[in-house]
DNA sequence: GGCCAACGGTATCCATTGGTAACTGGCTAC
DNA sequence: GTAGCCAGTTACCAATGGATACCGTTGGCC
């Protein structure tokens, strides 16, 4: 069996899934959650290059699907902290598995496209 | 070690084949392919509703990345077989593990959602 | 001879998105 | 007084994703 579900049905809830947690920015925040909870800069300043708006966005959907906690402080300064729910967590196994692939792979593939683009 | 490259540095090509190989439709060709070759036409039934100029981008990337090969059968009326590298046919492991969590998760998910909805 | 289908795509257009740069508000430190 | 911290928000723009229509070639049908 291909995949238990199917993905491939395009009203499938998997599929809209797939999109979620396939998005470059969720990555980078589970991996950067995977170790304790961080606050908003910390987790702009660790991923790199992100755009406020953008990691708001992230973080807003992924609290929406459970995968985050927010927790705000009423202080001064405000004080905002980001944790990993369990279901969260358990996210991080896949996505090891994907980017242990990528860091594996990376040469074969930046060779390929070497010869790809040689040859055009 | 958190990843032994690291994704976060934004330079790092790791990145960018996290890009990649998270995209929607990538995923879809290789679990569509895994079971063996596939037409052009075959692809895009199997996989549901793909834009016909969207699948031949995913497709011409992943034949640049070396993820498949595309052969030419100059025939009438004509025919293209696509198939998984040694390379892309190592990709549904991990591919696997995180459509497996997806579909263990998405109860969870679809319920965190409806709490969020309501509670909003 | 005229018409349509099969195949593997292009070409064209529009909506959504990703991303940049600037700004907010309340406080504190210089 | 003005500069900065924190956690964003608000406009704005470029790139991308996606739907729809169309293409050339040939074979079969009438």
């Amino acid at each position: 069996m291909v995949t238990k579900g199917n993905a491939f049905d395009p009203n499938c809830p998997t599929r809209a899934i797939l999109d979620r947690i396939g998005d470059k920015w969720t990555v980078l925040v589970v991996l950067s959650l995977r170790a304790g909870p961080l606050r908003f800069t910390e987790l702009r300043d660790g991923i790199g290059r992100v755009a406020p708006k953008v990691l708001t966005q992230t973080l807003r959907r992924m609290e929406r699907d459970g995968l985050i906690t927010r927790e705000v402080y009423p202080e001064i300064p405000p004080r905002v902290v980001y944790t990993l729910t369990p279901m969260g967590a358990s996210l991080t196994a896949p996505i090891a598995a994907v980017t242990d692939w990528a860091e594996t792979h990376m040469p074969a593939i930046t060779k390929a496209q070497q010869r790809y683009d040689e040859s055009a």
